[in-house]
DNA sequence: CTTCTTGTTACTGA
DNA sequence: ATCAGTAACAAGAA
């Protein structure tokens, strides 16, 4: 489940490590997992990144992009750096592997993998019109600039869903996924059953702090690597976010405040872990 | 064997 | 038209 911070984390990587370098060749195991004709990147040099929200682009000298989403199981590795660092019940030493979908060889030898266990991720050859398509429908990066509490507070006033709902919603805030949005909310003291037009500018002015704040811990932390998470570095180490979870995965757990045990529950259809003491439903 | 998980989209229904 | 709820996608773990 690779959120804003683990794709921060993958593209700060990229942007040390192959920007600059040439694309010789791109091999594709799995079509449904590329989008576009592979043979229009090969001879391009790669001359910067960028993120919005989980989609990462790759830029190209010849204006093409490259645009990656790594959806639950999504892995970009370096071919070169993984060695050293098999994990137990995969070996990740012998690249291609059986989660391989496409990998690309740069002038100089190194490759980068494109690994996908569930294929549902995906790696789009797209020009500048159809990466502008391609993210109309996002909402504001919570890392950008104009993301604003007044951004949030007036989002949030559009729907009378829950609000950890409305928080998933990525037309609405984009980069925001399970880990977060219940770990910012129990930071908050909110109730993710509350109905988002309920949270007043005060409120959203809080959660704005703490979306922020986790965010980019967890980039400092380099990501999350949780539990059924395939989430790692592009030189095949893991996260450490995992580590300063504050409910997430933590069902029947002590509060790291007040130690009652953390619920888990289903809200639009996805687990939900919350403080039944700390966090009240705004009504 | 069945059930559950997850991000996003397409579809269905109100 | 707009909004909300959910099946579908895939593969593996429990």
């Amino acid at each position: 489940m690779p959120e804003l911070p683990e794709v921060e984390v993958v593209r700060l990587f990229l942007d040390s490590h192959i920007v600059g370098k040439t694309i010789s060749k791109l091999e594709i195991i799995t079509h449904k997992s590329f989008i576009g004709s592979p043979e229009l990147v090969e001879g391009q040099k790669i001359i910067g990144t960028s993120r919005i929200g989980k989609q990462l682009s790759l830029h190209l000298k010849n204006g093409l992009v490259i645009l990656f989403h790594l959806k639950m199981t999504g892995q970009i590795i370096m071919g070169e750096s993984v060695f050293g660092h098999p994990t137990p019940k995969e070996d990740k030493s012998h690249l291609p592997n059986k989660s391989t979908r496409l990998f690309f060889t740069f002038s100089d030898g190194s490759k980068l993998f494109f690994n996908d266990q569930r294929k549902f991720g995906w790696v789009k050859l797209l020009n500048q019109a159809e990466l502008i398509e391609a993210q109309k429908n996002l909402g504001l990066d919570i890392l950008s600039p104009n993301f604003t509490p007044k951004y949030l507070y007036r989002q949030l006033q559009s729907t009378s869903r829950p609000i950890k709902t409305a928080l998933l919603d990525q037309s609405k805030f984009a980069g925001i996924g399970n880990i977060y949005a219940n770990d910012a909310l129990f930071l908050s003291r909110i109730h993710p059953i509350s109905s988002s037009k309920k949270i007043n500018l005060k409120k959203a002015t809080l959660l704005h702090h703490f979306l922020i704040k986790i965010m980019t811990e967890s980039i400092k932390n380099g990501g999350s690597t949780a539990k059924d998470n395939k989430y790692l570095h592009p030189d095949g180490s893991i996260g450490q976010h995992q580590f300063s979870f504050q409910v997430y995965q933590r069902a029947n757990e002590p509060c790291l405040i007040c130690q009652a045990l953390i619920k888990k529950v289903t809200i639009g259809g996805r687990g939900t872990f919350y403080c039944p003491k700390c966090q009240k439903v705004i009504r």
